[in-house]
Order: C-alpha cells, then sequence, then structure tokens
RNA sequence: UACCCCGUGGUGUAACGGUAACACAGCGCCCUUUGGAGGCGUUAUUCUUGGUUCGAAUCCAAGCGGGGUAGCCA
C-alpha cells in the first residue's frame, strides 16, 4: 500500500508555514507557480505544482498561476495555452478551487515595475550604466565599480526615461542595482535590472523596449501579488539576498514574501531540461512535445498517465533541500499501484499466432464469463465470445521450452482465462520453418465452473476468438534511454532507446470497441493501456503506459 | 577560485536532543484461473574526526564529498 495524496505531506516548507500561520505572520498563505512561457512544462513543473497548490489546499490559501514573461526575444503565446492546459489538467478538481485567478502575467505589471525602478533612482539606489555586457561581466568578476557609477540622481533619472523613450540601442545601457561591487555573492555586485530589448512582446507589443530582469520582475510581482511563501529551486539560494535586498531597498511594509527553494526532480533514463527536452522535438528524435516516451506533462497525459498518479509520485518523492536522483522504478510504481486499483481488465493478443480446437464444433460460439476488475467489486463482468479458431500470445507457446516454463508447450497444457485447459498436440509450419498455427484439444469439462475447472494447470493465459477480435494498433512505449544518466557523460543523445517504442497489430476482444480514452485498462498480463488521441472510428491505437511486474522476464534471464 | 547550500541502507524519504522508521529496487518463500495483485521474510558502524550533553542522525567546529551561482536568460 502506498501512501496517497490524502495523507498530509510533511517537509521542511510546510513546517515553516505552519509555525508562520500558529504565529499568526499572515493572514491568508498565498504561493505561486511562475513558468516562463518559452516551452512546455515537464514532470519537474508538476512537482512544483503539487507543491505550490498543495500548499494552497492544505493551509486554505491560493495559488498563482503566473507566466514569467520579462523576456520577449524567448517567449511565445503558444506556449501560455499549453501550460494553461497542463496546469488545469494537473490540478483538476483535486485543487481548482485554489487557483487564483489565471493566469496572471509578470508583463502585466511592467508599469508598476517602472515606477519602482524610478523610485530606487531618486533615492540614489540604481543609476544607469553605459559598459558594454562584456565590461560589466569583467568589472563584476574583479570586484570592481563601474565608471558610471556615481552619476547625478538627475542624470539617472533623464538617462532611464530615455532608455524607456527609445532613444538607445540595445545593450547601449543598463540600469543597475547600486548595491556593493565588493559584496561576497556576485549577485550584489551591483546586479541589472532593465537592459534594453528593441522587442516585440508577446502580449504587450511594441508598448516596451526595456525589459525588466528576473530578479527585479519576480521579487515585485511577487510583492504585487501578495505572495507569502516564494517557493523556487535550488539554483535561486544565491539570489535570496537581492530578492531581500529589492524588499528593503523599496521599504515594503510587512508581510511580505520570503523565498524558499528546493531540489529539483532528476529522474533516472530521462532528460528533464527544457533545454534537452527542446533538442528532441526539434531534432525529430521524438514525434513532438505530446510524444508519449517524453516526461512533459502532455506526454505523460498521452501516455496515459492521470493526474492522481502524478499527484502520488510527487507525495512518495517528497521535498527536500539534497539534490537526488529519482529512479524512474519508482514513478513506474506509482502508475501500477493506481492502474491497478482502477483500470478495467481486458484481453488483447498484441503478437498472435492461430491455436485450432480440433474437437470443439466448428461454428459454436459461446459466451464466457469475465470480471471486469478483481480489485474493485463494483465494476461488475462481462462475456467474451469463445469458439474453436483463437489467437493466443506468441510468447506463450515454445517448441523447446526452458525450466519453469509454465506456458503452452508440445504436448503440455495451459489453461485459458475464463475458459478452459486445452493441450497442444501439433505444432503446423510454414515451408520456411515458421509456426502458422497450433493445434489443440479442448478438455471440455474443464470450462471455469464445469467438472474439472479445478484441475491444476500451472500456466493461465490470455486469448481472444479469432472471428470476433477486433484489429488495433499497439504502440509499446518503454523507457527513451538506455542509461540510467543519460546526461552524466558525453551526449545524452547517443543513449537513446531505439527500442523506445514498437508497433504491432493487436488482437482484441470485442468489448473494447466501446473503450473510453478517460478509462485505463489493463490487458491482462500485458500491462495498462490507454486510448490514443490518434484512434479514429475505424481504428483504435492503443498507448502502453506501463508494463505490468514480469518476474518471468527476471527468471527467464537467469 | 570565491560565495552559498546539501551529506541517513542500492534509490527516495522519516525520525524535530531519548537510542534509526516507511516506500521503491533486490533476494527468498507462500498464495494465485493475470508468472499481475496480495502475504511473509531478508539487507544500516546515519561521510569522517573532534566537541557540547546523562544522552547526538539531530547542536557546534574542522575536514572530506556532492550540488549550485559567477547572462544585459529564467
Amino acid at each position: 500500500m502506498t501512501a496517497s495524496t490524502e495523507n498530509s505531506p510533511s517537509d521542511f516548507i510546510r513546517d515553516i508555514i505552519a509555525e508562520d500561520i500558529r504565529r499568526g505572520k499572515y493572514k491568508q498563505i498565498r504561493t505561486r507557480f511562475p513558468p516562463e512561457p518559452n516551452g512546455y512544462l515537464h514532470i519537474g513543473h508538476a512537482k512544483s505544482i503539487c507543491l505550490n497548490f498543495g500548499i494552497a489546499r492544505e493551509f486554505g490559501g491560493i495559488c498563482n498561476v503566473r507566466m514569467d514573461d520579462t523576456n520577449p526575444t524567448k517567449e511565445e503565446a503558444e506556449y501560455v495555452q499549453s501550460i494553461m492546459t497542463d496546469v488545469r489538467w494537473l490540478v483538476d478538481s483535486w485543487a481548482d478551487n485554489h487557483i487564483g485567478g489565471a493566469p496572471l502575467y509578470a508583463s502585466d505589471y511592467f508599469e508598476q515595475f517602472y515606477e519602482y525602478a524610478v523610485d530606487l533612482v531618486r533615492t540614489g539606489k540604481a543609476y544607469v550604466c553605459d559598459m558594454t555586457p562584456e565590461e560589466t561581466d569583467a568589472y563584476r568578476r574583479l570586484g570592481k565599480a563601474s565608471c558610471f557609477r556615481d552619476r547625478s540622481v538627475e542624470e539617472n533619472l533623464d538617462l532611464f526615461a530615455r532608455m524607456k523613450a527609445g532613444e538607445f540601442l540595445d545593450g547601449a545601457r543598463t540600469l543597475r542595482a547600486k548595491i556593493d561591487v565588493n559584496a561576497a555573492n556576485v549577485w550584489l555586485r551591483d546586479p541589472v535590472l532593465y537592459r534594453i530589448r528593441h522587442a516585440s512582446h508577446h502580449r504587450t507589443g511594441e508598448k516596451w523596449c526595456i525589459y525588466p530582469m528576473y530578479d527585479w520582475a519576480h521579487t515585485l510581482s511577487d510583492y504585487i501579488e501578495g505572495i507569502t511563501h516564494s517557493i523556487c529551486t535550488l539554483e535561486f539560494e544565491v539570489h535570496r539576498p537581492l530578492y531581500d535586498w529589492i524588499l528593503d531597498a523599496l521599504e515594503f511594509p510587512e508581510p511580505r514574501p520570503h523565498q524558499y527553494e528546493f531540489a529539483r526532480l532528476n529522474l533516472t533514463y530521462s532528460v528533464i531540461s527544457k533545454r534537452k527536452l527542446i533538442q528532441l522535438v526539434d531534432e525529430k528524435l521524438v514525434s513532438g512535445w505530446d510524444d508519449p516516451r517524453m516526461v512533459t506533462i502532455s506526454g505523460l497525459r498521452r501516455r496515459g498517465v492521470t493526474p492522481g498518479v502524478l499527484r502520488t509520485f510527487a507525495y512518495n518523492i517528497g521535498i527536500t533541500k539534497y539534490p537526488s536522483m529519482t529512479d524512474m522504478a519508482l514513478l513506474e510504481h506509482t502508475m501500477r499501484d493506481e492502474f491497478n486499483r482502477i483500470a478495467t481488465r481486458r484481453l488483447a493478443v498484441l503478437r498472435p499466432i492461430k491455436i485450432v480446437l480440433t474437437n470443439y464444433p466448428e461454428g459454436k460460439t459461446e459466451e464466457l464469463d469475465a470480471i471486469n476488475n478483481p480489485e474493485d467489486s463494483d465494476a461488475g463482468m462481462r462475456r467474451i465470445p469463445f469458439s474453436r479458431d483463437l489467437y493466443i500470445e506468441r510468447d506463450d507457446f515454445m517448441e523447446t521450452p526452458p525450466p519453469k516454463y509454465f506456458r503452452l508447450q508440445p504436448g503440455g497444457e495451459v489453461r485459458l482465462k475464463y475458459a478452459y485447459i486445452i493441450k497442444c498436440d501439433e505444432v503446423v509450419k510454414d515451408e520456411k520453418g515458421n509456426i502458422s498455427e497450433l493445434r489443440c484439444t479442448v478438455d471440455l469439462d474443464s470450462k471455469s465452473g464445469g467438472p474439472t475447472a479445478g484441475r491444476k494447470v500451472k500456466g493461465t493465459i490470455h486469448w481472444v476468438s479469432a472471428s470476433h477480435a477486433i484489429d488495433a494498433e499497439v504502440r509499446l512505449y518503454d523507457r527513451l534511454f538506455t542509461v540510467p544518466e543519460p546526461d552524466a557523460s558525453g551526449d545524452f543523445k547517443s543513449f537513446i532507446n531505439p527500442h523506445s517504442l514498437e508497433v504491432v497489430s493487436a488482437k482484441c476482444e470485442p468489448a473494447l470497441a466501446a473503450a473510453r480514452p478517460e478509462e485505463r485498462y489493463q490487458f491482462e498480463r500485458l500491462g495498462y493501456f490507454a486510448l490514443d488521441p490518434d484512434s479514429s472510428r475505424e481504428k483504435q491505437v492503443w498507448n502502453r503506459t506501463v508494463t505490468l511486474r514480469d518476474t518471468w522476464a527476471k527468471e527467464a534471464k537467469k
């Protein structure tokens, strides 16, 4: 039994919040999820969403979704759409009443950011700097003051206004905070607050040609929105003194927001960084952002992963400051655990081999009872047609089996799930020596519920009636990479798993014709499957979300 | 190099000064009309060394190891 999201999570951030509440520091908790709209959301974002929305719902607060759109050269409206789709899908009924009116945009605060910047200049806490980017870097590394550091307030005010008015070229000047050029923390060495970019912004168009930097925009956005706990990943840890400096410099009253950092998610057999995901898409190594092998939220969704799985996974991995590497097996376990409870069982044969039951009447069809979900008595029963000609899984027959193989073999018996015990009498081969069909006899008394139904037969296999089966395309997905840490050494793309997708033509039991995209299915003995959006009325397309645990595969390897 | 952060079984986490717990993975057994699920069992000098304390995974110091930052990206 795995802990579910109903258990209240506990971590160092929630401890701090609980203490803040106990001391009455804030009237209401307000968190935020601040993606930059320059790519699709991935499973690492899912961790952050579960954290921020989880806190909002546990502490009766609100979580804002805010587009951090301060760099017009990288951001696109297309991404805003995909981000909101993913957030809403993940948050759904779990916490949708804790969403703070969505989405918000940092770009909506550009005017306020500018006014605050003017305040800063006026109080002598910021100045316009004419150095080139290279000079700025060099001086910062040396802890040397810019030669423009001591400009008068009047000159700074004038220059900043003219920056805004568009009088200067890209990169010609910046507005910098006047803090401490010698500070041990480089983010305090007079960081840039504004840069000049004559570029069209996806929302403000041509209105601005100066754009705020992350620290300035983010801190002020948090303050403007009344964020209480601004939670980000570890790489922003060294920015925290700047975050606090800005709040101090503007003399904002309490209650102020506070920044806390946690470790981002690392997952074995995958790459999570946006930069690498975009490479996979651009170089056509996957079919797109929503390729079911991608750890994007859209990819996982298409693969068949549910919001509940992602939430439980987030709960299972916890929140810490230790940069850990989570085993993909934990994600897979979370899927199996959830799907085992909810998935509807069906029979499907992925790689069919035909069998003929020589002593079963030609033209006869029986309807056999089958259980929809042994883990859920409310799921009920269905009937499966049975006849003389069947398909079974190619893997479920071996001419010369290894020890402990207890499926079908020449002269051997096996039980057909929900049906009869059969015995293989003859292996029919084509001219090339490939098996074309197996001829078997049925123990007609051994039907489930029949006189010899209790006979001990070691193996039970799935099957489907040949004349009743429906055809479907099944996409068998596996891990995208062959090594646990694809980006640990060298080029991650050289570790792509060539077998991460295999497409087969399957034979499915007729009940599957009524399958619904939102429902999860277990193809018995094979794995969990979900309908792909590529499905049409004529032809279903199934995605394998994850296989069942397979202890035989392990045994066979020995 | 400087500064910051982090070190608990193979992995991820818990234990909040009172004598190491849970999950995953692995291994073994039982059960099974899914080789699934389930059940039972099994695996630990808490990085090191000092210190504080009746008592330290927990507090302090140093060392070692790992990560992050040093864009006019976020």
